[in-house]
RNA sequence: CGGGGUAUAGCGCAGUUUGGUAGCGCGCCUGCUUUGGGAGCAGGAUGUCGGGGGUUCGAAUCCCUCUACCCCGACCA
């Protein structure tokens, strides 16, 4: 390609909304251009990027013996309805009626549809298992879209489905689609970690996510020092510490702490340490009661886990402060288990300490000095209630928790038969009898992997492609070419044989200057550079930079396209 | 949806407090000079000042209203 033929739309200024380095950089390297708020277009530069992801993907997915099908966005909701989605899904879903006031919506994702697909074409054992695949766009009314095509309204997804006899069998696949996943994001040439998940909305049992690392990460990631495992932080179990509680050697104190509302607070007062203090938090129950939740002050509560014990209301709610006035005759900021009147559940960590502070339920005041079973009861039930963090001991007894941020771009599940039982998809097994299909499925964000590739991988200048993503191998620079014919003649036959080559170039026959070319190039993260002028024509050489080297060296004019050929092939 | 903010040329912004009829930088067009790290000079084009209503002799500026967008929280590939 020539950029006179395929025009680059870099910016030097930087977008006023964009946020994060992928974002910016985005609009700066012309790869996206923003239609309205979560909705992007891709611009030539940025499609050959997104169509390199496509392109690994479907590879992998092809090996890994998936079927590639392509399914409508627009959908009816008779088959929402059915798995009662259509009420559960909430606003995120995109809902329209059509002429005939029928309803449908603009698909989130596919489990209806191709559950619905599977019932009617799936008779047999003998067909199973079987793995359907699409690539295609999905549609979700965020509800705050945000960092330009990382979180988008309308974004491009690989999502796989794969039907089974029974659980043994859904276990298999699952295990390929697992490695095919491990495949993709190596060939991606991205770091990443495959980590134990939350099935979320989504529903099932087993799930792992796949997180491109990246410090501007959303999501946090737990990772055992020792040994290979890896969760997302809502979901890493905080085990029960090893060792017992430490004696009770203080008295009972009640103490003023006028001002002495948060745990920061109350340490520096006592001058003890964080993880001396409880920290009580009210949330509402089930049957509009409240719960109290215990915590060391050093520790943060984990919604998701606290949310998922029976009695707590779910999605979590924290008690207003009428609540708590009315239920621990104090305002938040001074309430303590000590007396309180209503159900009590501690963090395992929490139910260790000794001699510690937390509030007294009377404003501006606290207890020090406090100890389980001599000043208040152990509350019969200890959960694992909060957040694991860096230097906990790692679940699977091995080694201790470190913490890392990253980009969740791929998702796997086992759904079961939370989808086929109610659509009722069923096939005739091996004794002639009808059975429910198991399911599993397999979701890739494509249109976020590039996002998250940028993310992971860029300088002040600009963009740093992994070989496999960057829309083209190498930038081809003359310098002036529009002064000297012999340097036209030696550009165009050196950009032939590149191409002859099977090599990915971009020629720059822009009439730019030598700076503005280079800085384009660089922005927009080629990997390799090659610069040609007179003076290298007389002296046989060009200058070869890869774009993460700091510095160009000579290469014989006759070698270089041996030479770049040896650079980019896998 | 709650809380905060913004809307002026293709992009980034000033002008709004104190009403007087629209400006800067980048980009774009023309010419000359430059030509190895986002060039210089000269000239030029581009605006229903987000929409509607009001106050006023006069509104980008004051008042009312609507809309869009952005940031912080719950969601997720």
């Amino acid at each position: 390609m020539r950029t006179t033929q395929f025009p680059l739309s870099t910016v030097k200024e930087i977008p006023a909304d964009a946020e994060i380095a992928s974002h910016k950089l985005m609009i700066r390297a012309g790869l996206i251009r923003k239609l309205a708020s979560g909705l992007y277009t891709w611009l030539p530069l940025g499609l050959r990027v997104l169509r390199k992801v496509e392109k690994i993907t479907r590879e992998e997915m092809e090996k890994a013996g998936a079927l590639e099908i392509l399914m409508p966005a627009l959908q009816p909701a008779e088959l929402w309805q059915e798995t009662g989605r259509w009420e559960q899904y909430g606003p995120e879903l995109a809902r329209l009626t059509d002429r005939h006031n029928r309803d449908f919506c603009l698909g989130p994702t596919h489990e209806e549809i191709v559950t619905d697909l599977a019932r009617n074409e799936l008779k047999s054992y003998k067909q199973l298992p079987i793995s359907y695949y699409q690539i295609q766009t999905k549609i979700r009314d965020e509800i705050r879209p945000r960092f330009g095509i990382m979180r988008s309204r309308e974004f491009i997804m690989k999502d796989a489905y794969s039907f089974h006899l029974n659980q043994e069998s859904l276990q298999e696949t699952y295990d390929v689609m697992f490695q095919a996943y491990s495949n993709i994001f190596d060939q991606f040439g991205l770091k990443y970690r495959a980590v134990i998940a939350d099935s979320g909305s989504i529903g099932g049992a087993i799930s792992h996510e796949f997180h491109v690392l990246a410090d501007s990460g959303e999501d946090a990631i737990a990772f055992s020092t020792e040994s290979d495992y890896a969760a997302n932080v809502e979901k890493a179990e905080a085990i029960m510490p090893a060792g017992s509680r430490a004696a009770a050697n203080t008295e009972l104190t009640l103490v003023e702490t006028p001002k002495q509302h948060t745990i920061e607070e109350l340490s520096q007062f006592f001058n003890v340490p964080a993880e001396q203090c409880l920290k009580t938090l009210i949330v509402k129950g089930e049957n509009d009661d409240l719960i109290a939740l215990l915590l060391r002050g050093d520790h943060d509560l984990n919604e998701l886990k606290a949310e998922k014990i029976a009695g707590v209301l779910s999605p979590l709610e924290f008690a207003s402060d009428e609540d708590i006035l009315a239920a621990c005759h104090c305002k938040p900021g001074s309430i303590g288990p000590i007396g309180l009147d209503i159900k009590i559940i501690v963090d395992h960590s929490a139910s260790l300490l000794s001699n510690f502070i937390c509030g007294a339920n009377q404003d501006g005041k606290h207890y020090k000095g406090a100890n389980w079973e001599r000043d208040l009861p152990l509350p019969a039930q200890t959960e694992d209630l909060r957040l694991i963090v860096e230097g906990d001991a790692c679940p699977d007894g091995k080694g201790t928790i470190t913490l890392a941020r990253g980009i969740e771009v791929g998702h796997i599940f086992q759904l079961g038969t939370k989808y086929t039982e109610s659509m009722n998809a069923s096939i005739i097994n091996e004794e002639g009898k009808n059975q429910i299909m198991t399911m599993g499925c397999y979701g890739i964000g494509i249109s976020r992997v590039v996002a998250a590739a940028i993310e992971q991988s860029h300088d002040d200048k600009g963009i740093i492609w992994p070989a496999k993503l960057a829309p083209f191998q190498v930038a081809l620079c003359p310098m002036n070419m529009h002064k000297s014919e012999r340097l036209r003649e030696a550009i165009e036959t050196l950009y032939q044989q590149l191409q002859d080559a099977g090599i990915e170039v971009l020629l720059d026959d822009r009439k730019v200057r030598a700076g503005f070319m280079f800085s384009d190039m660089e922005l927009i993260g080629i990997p390799h550079r090659i610069v040609l002028g007179d003076r290298g024509l007389d002296s046989g050489n060009v200058e070869y930079r890869a774009r993460t080297d700091s510095e160009s060296q000579d290469i014989a004019l006759d070698k270089i396209v041996e030479f770049i050929k040896e650079q980019t092939k896998d």
